[in-house]
DNA sequence: CGGTACTACAC
RNA sequence: CUUGUGUAGUACCG
């Protein structure tokens, strides 16, 4: 339990919440377990709204479950979306705008997805930049990722980076918000963060900030890397490095409830010396990066 | 500068 | 029915 002065050092006002508003009202998102559409939310805004922010600063506030859509994916398989109600997708959208603020500086500059004014062709550009001067690289990607995020390593990572309590105690509840399936079934969350959830971006990257990012700076400076979500590319002047990194690399994501996806995990080599056992390009964020030449498809 | 309506791509 | 973040483009309103 908290109360109303923990949470008062940094408030949260009713323009934040408006403004969280019109941000999500924006994407003309459907509704959630509760089934409401903005429709009905316009014609009852100012008492929701309302409700939403005195819950909020009260620290009253709880998500409701969230539903779960499964998608296809043009790779073949499913993608299970985890959506929050209006209300709730609003409350996140409040948070994330400030945690954001908060743990946006403080993001590695080889980091480029889900980030404000970064986008997938400065870590294309940045990859083929090193490719130049890194005869190996390493192409990997995590097994599941928004979905096998631990919530106490989440909470731990979150803590560092921002001490407000309201902060905090949401983004704990948001994790732990329970899932109703299409069949109508209530289960637990026991990992991961939902996809659909309007924080879940922040909070994945903050993962990946802590778990990968800062790790690789301490552990492996010289070794330069592009990050977009969970897709990565790590460069290495030799076969042995690449071979001695990526392992480690494993060990240190398993440390943080973390795999590797054994199919998109590969080691590249982009100029032939052992054009026999390795690929000589890679596939990353739409490109196909090769040692000369760059091509989309 | 603020807001709306679409489109496309990445994850 | 299908969510989210980010980027880019086009049109429009104040």
């Amino acid at each position: 339990m908290i109360d109303y002065y923990e949470i008062k050092s940094q408030p949260i006002t009713r323009v934040m919440v408006f403004q969280a508003y019109k941000k999500v009202r924006a994407n003309k998102g459907s509704g959630g377990v509760d089934n409401m559409d903005w429709e009905w939310l316009e014609n009852n805004l100012k008492t929701e709204l309302y409700k939403l922010w005195n819950r909020l600063t009260s620290g009253s506030y709880f998500p409701m479950p969230v539903k779960e859509v499964a998608i296809k994916k043009k790779g073949g398989g499913e993608r299970k979306l985890g959506i929050p109600t209006l209300l709730d997708r609003i409350a996140q959208q409040v948070a994330k705008t400030h945690l954001e603020r908060m743990v946006e500086p403080q993001f590695h500059n080889s980091s480029f997805g889900y980030r404000p004014s970064r986008n997938c062709h400065q870590a294309v550009d940045q990859a083929c930049k090193n490719t130049f001067n890194h005869d190996f690289a390493i192409d990997l990607d995590i097994k599941g990722f928004f979905d096998s995020i631990d919530h106490e390593l989440m909470m731990k990572a979150v803590r560092f980076y921002c001490q407000d309590k309201w902060v905090l105690l949401y983004v704990e509840r948001w994790l732990k918000a329970g899932i109703v399936q299409q069949d109508g079934n209530h289960i637990d969350r026991l990992t991961g963060t939902p996809q659909g959830g309007v924080i879940s971006p922040l909070l994945a990257n903050i993962f990946m900030y802590v778990s990968f990012d800062k790790w690789m700076e301490t552990n492996h400076p010289e070794k330069p890397f592009e990050r977009y979500a969970d897709d990565v590319v790590v460069h290495c002047k030799t076969e042995k490095q690449a071979i001695y990194v990526l392992k480690q690399i494993g060990v240190r994501l398993r440390k943080c409830q973390l795999t590797l996806h054994p199919e998109k995990t590969q080691i590249v080599n982009v100029r032939g010396k052992a054009e026999k056992k390795y690929p000589k390009g890679y596939d990353f964020l739409g490109f196909t990066i090769r040692p000369q030449w760059q091509s989309h498809w």
